[in-house]
DNA sequence: CATGAACGACAACCTGGTTGACGATATAGA
DNA sequence: TCTATATCGTCAACCAGGTTGTCGTTCATG
């Protein structure tokens, strides 16, 4: 717990190291719920989160929700769940797929789609104001080094159970 | 969503804007991942990511339902439900204030105080990690970073519900 | 033409969050 | 001192999102 410990022989360590994650989580958060304040003045109030990862997740062309579930790393079940809220919400519509009556298409209506491009819009203007606070090649270096450690993972969208229970 | 769009009139974006968020919770994931797959292995299995942050909130001296859930930005019952699945668990301990019968005090176990100090060794062995990939300054820098743009935010712990839902 | 696989949907269940209500206790004021 | 007011912890009802298991339908394959 104390912060000039040193670990197995390397430098002092500086900042303890719980500190990264919490910083890590803070930067996520604070870029989405400033993303989602400007989305709700846009005509957005409804949109979560998650919505975004789930749009991108569908893409220009429409999914299935078994694809979708696999994409985000859950169960179909859970992406049907979903799709059936965001229905709701006017982000998707289910389409018969006429070359297999199995499935149906889920794609985004124009509300999806404006809410998509708006938060391209934000994420962009919400990323030079980072740019403004740490300089442009500070920002070029953080995000290089956030791919160096982070690599070619992918992002599962099991969030809710994933933190907290079983 | 093109990567070579100017952001008015700053410099070229370099990165699409959204990268940024999934990098910074890809880079908490990937810790916290690594933490929870060691931590079983020395003897912890059960613990959560979300214990952590509730572990650091409780700290050495204790603390009371309410005031956990004053710090971790969600209601009393909220505290009270994750408290009794500590206890469940042995992380945790209810005791009784002598000096104020309304209220009762809650406290680390030893299971819980072993837990937290694992948890700080191997975060800053995760930290040693990174600092290998990027180098010490690199790393430093990152923080140093972070620390800019998040500031003196507070982590509030309503996750599953700020992520998906109402 | 029969078999096996995949789709979407339904049901039951778990966690974790919320609000509202309640008895018990502490505290401040008339 | 007695009486409001506020807080603590708990209980109950509810919602969101996740899981697994099951099932009828439809496609694809041998």
């Amino acid at each position: 717990m104390s912060s000039d410990m040193t670990v197995d022989g390397r430098q002092p360590a500086g900042a303890p190291g719980f500190e990264l994650p919490v910083r890590l989580l803070l930067g996520f958060r604070s870029l989405i719920d400033d993303l989602h304040a400007e989305l709700a003045r846009q005509g957005h109030p409804d949109a979560r989160p998650m919505h975004g990862f789930v749009f991108q997740a569908i893409g220009p062309g429409g999914t299935t929700a078994a694809e979708l579930g696999r994409r985000l790393g859950v169960s179909k079940q859970a992406a049907g769940k979903t799709i059936d809220s965001l229905v709701k919400l006017g982000y998707v519509r289910r389409e018969p797929d006429p070359r297999d009556q199995r499935q149906k298409i889920v794609v985004l209506t124009e509300h999806g789609i404006d809410a998509l491009v708006r938060s391209a819009a934000i994420f962009d203007e919400l990323r030079a104001r980072w740019a403004d606070i740490l300089g442009t090649e500070r920002l070029a270096a953080l995000e290089a080094d956030l791919r160096a450690v982070t690599g070619d993972l992918v992002l599962p969208l099991d969030i809710p159970g994933w933190f907290g229970g079983g």
